[in-house]
DNA sequence: GCTTTTGCACTGACCAGTCAGTTCAAAACG
DNA sequence: CGTTTTGAACTGACTGGTCAGTGCAAAAGC
């Protein structure tokens, strides 16, 4: 049971090797943080021997760095497509809004250590892979950031919103929420959990209906 | 300039020199992580001989635990005190709750390092300190499920509201919001945040106004 | 066909350095 | 005086990274 792959296929030797080294990475320093987790450890989970994993990666961290790149990768690709295929559909912004939520959820629920992994190195500072953090939440909150502004643009969000706080604050919601879900009520369904965001997100929290 | 300091005063010598201990732990560790950083550069920093930290700390481990035990303590009171005081004025729920999210703000803008390093370990696993995270998460986390859950009684919100699904996503947006507003926006006043997310909590999102 | 060569992918013992934690005599404090 | 701090030396376990060597499948040679 395999929940927390986060790279795509491959077909050459190196490549399945390099896709194990990486599941076995994700776990680990989702439990345990980067510098607990020891080359050792990985490469004993991936069912390689130490030496594999210094010929496929330059190093320790660059094996981190490239796992951030790709699964942030992913989660951006599939943010987009949930907006624009809302967007074809001729729906309204918060439809996009709700959509995306959707996306956030489902990828969460397939590679919750990666999302465990990311939240917890997010807002560290004067680390090595620093710049590439920037780079890749950038990428992945522009989508959000995107669809507000175009929101706004059309007049069916206020035009006094924030757009960057309210992409952040939009972000954080389902990532807490989530985390939340696989750590302390499993069981739940995603949509459930992703009704109760959506209505939050629908003001219709106050008010009896 | 001390941003992060989480401890409350003491009067003792010895007092003293743990707050300059858990000052210096704090902002290593948020930087950082647990185990990247040493004993030997928490003592330097705090400018005390390594020996005085073992003489006043049974571990490394334990130092940490104490840190994180006494600073979820002054959130939790400081969010019990806006939410008994907007109480006491005959305020709605969704006043508690604008107030309690302001308090999340001040908490954060006065203890930045402290809530980087509470979010970077809240949802590991298998830590030596699991079982404490746990507790006073959900100390925290109850004052905002007791009001939510005050105002579905007096009904004020939706019945149909998940409290424990919505106290997550709204202690998420503020924490999120919160930290990218002191990691790429540190420019803007508090009243400035706590005015967006404040619309975003009270659904003045959509709409033109 | 068959041997030989090539080179990629992998191996795992090894090394040099690091770190948590200990010890303790002496100094500083109040 | 009793408490607290100092500071430096020490230990033993652990870690990131290295490197000489192995295995093997496909190409080259004959």
């Amino acid at each position: 049971m395999e929940s927390s792959t986060v790279t795509g296929g491959g077909s050459s030797r190196r490549a399945a090797t390099r896709q194990k080294l990486y599941e076995a990475a994700v776990t680990l320093i989702a439990e345990q943080g980067f510098s607990a987790t020891t080359v050792d450890e990985i490469a004993e989970r991936a069912g390689v021997a130490k030496g594999t994993v210094y010929y496929n990666f330059a190093s320790k961290s660059v094996l981190f760095e490239e796992l951030l790149r790709h699964g942030v990768g992913l989660l951006t690709a599939s943010l987009r497509e949930a907006a624009e295929k809302t967007a074809k559909d001729g729906g309204r912004t918060v439809d996009a809004l709700d959509s995306m939520i959707r996306a956030g959820l489902v990828f969460i629920e397939r590679y919750p250590a990666f999302t465990q992994l990311y939240v917890a190195e997010l807002w560290r500072t004067n680390r090595a892979w620093q710049s590439t953090l920037m780079v890749v939440r950038q990428e992945a909150v522009a989508v959000v950031e995107g669809v507000l502004r175009e929101g706004v643009e059309r007049g069916e969000l206020s035009d006094e919103l924030d757009v960057p706080l309210t992409a952040a604050a939009l972000v954080g919601m389902v990532l807490v929420a989530a985390l939340d879900w696989q750590s302390f009520q499993p069981e739940r369904s995603l949509d459930d959990v992703h009704s109760a965001l959506s209505r939050l997100l629908q003001g219709r929290v106050s008010g009896r209906r």
